[in-house]
DNA sequence: AATGAATGAGAGTTCATTCAT
DNA sequence: GATGAATGAACTCTCATTCAT
């Protein structure tokens, strides 16, 4: 077998631990090295061989858990010649959607509390993304700034972080309270994403 | 001792084994009877003496929990005369505010997943508050329902619910990420209640 | 209250505890002065007022169903003029009829390993009867010398014990195995106390 | 080390395991996991590798105690052209046999209750190797029916049982009693047996 | 690369017992 | 005479981890 091959195996391994490990982390009642090997069906000690602890591996967790996330909004495209307000908007769905289409995920990245590597967070690439549509926006004066006082910057800031509350607020309850009488999720999302921004349309 | 006094000693040490409980719990890295015990300076025996077991304990703190962001948002006390759209911006501020106040409250609360008596979570009476504002707001006029074709019940609803949606986006935000650089806590607040609500006045 | 009075209440307490404490022991799933305390309906601790510790309670309980199971088996008198082989018979289905008259008595007496006190066994009392009335049989030439050229004493006991491991079998099977299918209790009784005794009549 | 190698190993710790088992729960004071890893010179948490519980390592010594038994009463054949009545007090000598050179195992057996895995009892296989005996006896009309007027199998139980008593009561009060004036042990083994078999045959 | 065996530490919980009141 | 509070020790069992093979 090639040095190649052998590297593909272990990878698959190693992504079929992890695979395993967010199910198990996410059922909730607790979360076991033993517990994980056998649901991977191999020995305990052969986790060893991928990861050297556990934290490293629920570390590992929470990365590919951003990774994912940042992928799926990123994969809202901004198109040519759109008007910049239905850019935010449209991008704001999307971090919705990413969130509703991979729960589990999300809850790693932004609900619990796993041990990090150093304390920092891994830098939020997507929110960069947010702040240049909203800047757009301010530029192209569609949104009237919040505090006209303030620099352009700051309003960007403030915007983005507003509207990421209001998205976050929405993702992370249908997901916290699944059981919640929701009236309509689409509605709900809808009305929240429309509020938020509508309201910064001059 | 009379026996008055007695039931004080006991009231003051079960309070102070669930103050210690609920930093232990919240300190994120696992939560056990024993290191509850030696954070309590009493024996692991000495716990159950009060609680007849970890998740009566945990329930219990989850109950105060509730119970400390009920009484703090119920403070919000309606105006005689006042503007009913000001009504629900001052108490989704109380909403916010509350929770601020309660940090660990509201993580215990909203924020993780703890073991439920029997599947049935405390009624939602601040819930309740709110879809009554809303209604109000619905009923002047002063809200424009945003699926017209809904019934007002829904529209309230779905009203109350995108409003909580927003509000507790802000404010789990601001609690679970508190080294994010926010341009400023309270414009954001602001900013975010704003949205939610102006967007809805006609 | 006088001194007598006072003592009666105190006996009485103590007979309670004792009678609690058998059913909790022979309950069979564990035996615990907190669970015995609860049955009684006082505080652990009162019940060191009765007893020095555990082990001298279980040690009375076991005295206690000796006691028991004596009386009932003395509670046989022989009549005058009667046949000594019945009255042998008549005897050992008294001791029948008493185990399973007490059978938590007798379960405790004969079938369970309780600390006892100095290695030492109560007298058997009763089973100094038993001889006599063997004693009798063989002295009349009723019974024939199982070993003639042994002893008239050795003969007694041999025969006394013969006989007490006959009727201790039955007590003994019939309260450990209440579910065995059984075909008569008394006829299994009688089968086997005639046996015992039938073949020793010349 | 091939893998019967181990598998053997891992068999004798076993068995090691069960054999020390059986010394610590029939010597009264307790039974504990900690105390068994004690005496097989391991941690605790060793014992969890063989066996998934407490209940199923008591089960387990409760299931080979019986299998002990049974093979040694089995061992009891019967010869081509015996007398029937002949090959029924052999085989309860083999019983009383058995019984006291496997003391402990008899007492596991008969003389304690231990968690049973679903309230059934193994198949009494040895039970029935004896009615078996008992039938010819009375086929062959060697043995007079104790009731008459009950059928054939019903008289066949009867006596079964009764004998079955008489030789379960030796055996377990030379067991449970070692410290007891027996007269002889053999000569009483003898006069129980003889007393129940010679009463019946007509 | 992979595993079976092993373990020290620690989990939740109950115990017999004491003692101040 | 009786109790509530307290505790040290013990319980069953699971954990993360290591290591020889």
């Amino acid at each position: 077998m090639t040095a190649a091959q052998r590297q593909r195996v272990r990878d698959e391994t190693r992504a079929a631990i992890l695979h395993a490990a967010r199910q198990l982390f996410l059922q909730g009642d607790g979360f076991s090295m033993r517990q994980l090997a056998a649901r991977v069906e191999c020995s305990p000690a052969a986790l060893y061989l991928h990861f050297k602890s556990k934290d490293e591996l629920l570390q590992e967790l929470m990365r590919r858990s951003f990774a994912i996330l940042f992928e799926g909004a990123a994969a809202v495209q901004d198109r040519a010649g759109e008007d910049p307000v239905e850019r935010v908007r449209r991008g704001m769905h999307g971090y919705v959607r990413t969130g509703l289409a991979h729960p589990d995920e999300y809850r790693l990245a932004f609900l619990t509390t796993l041990p990090e590597p150093d304390g920092t967070r891994p830098p939020n690439a997507a929110f960069e993304r947010v702040r240049e549509r909203v800047r757009r926006c301010l530029d192209a004066q569609r949104f009237s700034p919040p505090r006209p006082q303030a620099g352009i910057e700051a309003n960007t800031s403030l915007i983005a972080q507003a509207l990421w509350s209001a998205v976050h607020g929405v993702t992370s309850l249908l997901i916290l309270r699944p059981g919640f009488p929701w009236v309509s999720r689409e509605a709900l999302i809808a009305r929240v994403v429309d509020g938020a921004v509508d309201s910064l349309v001059r």
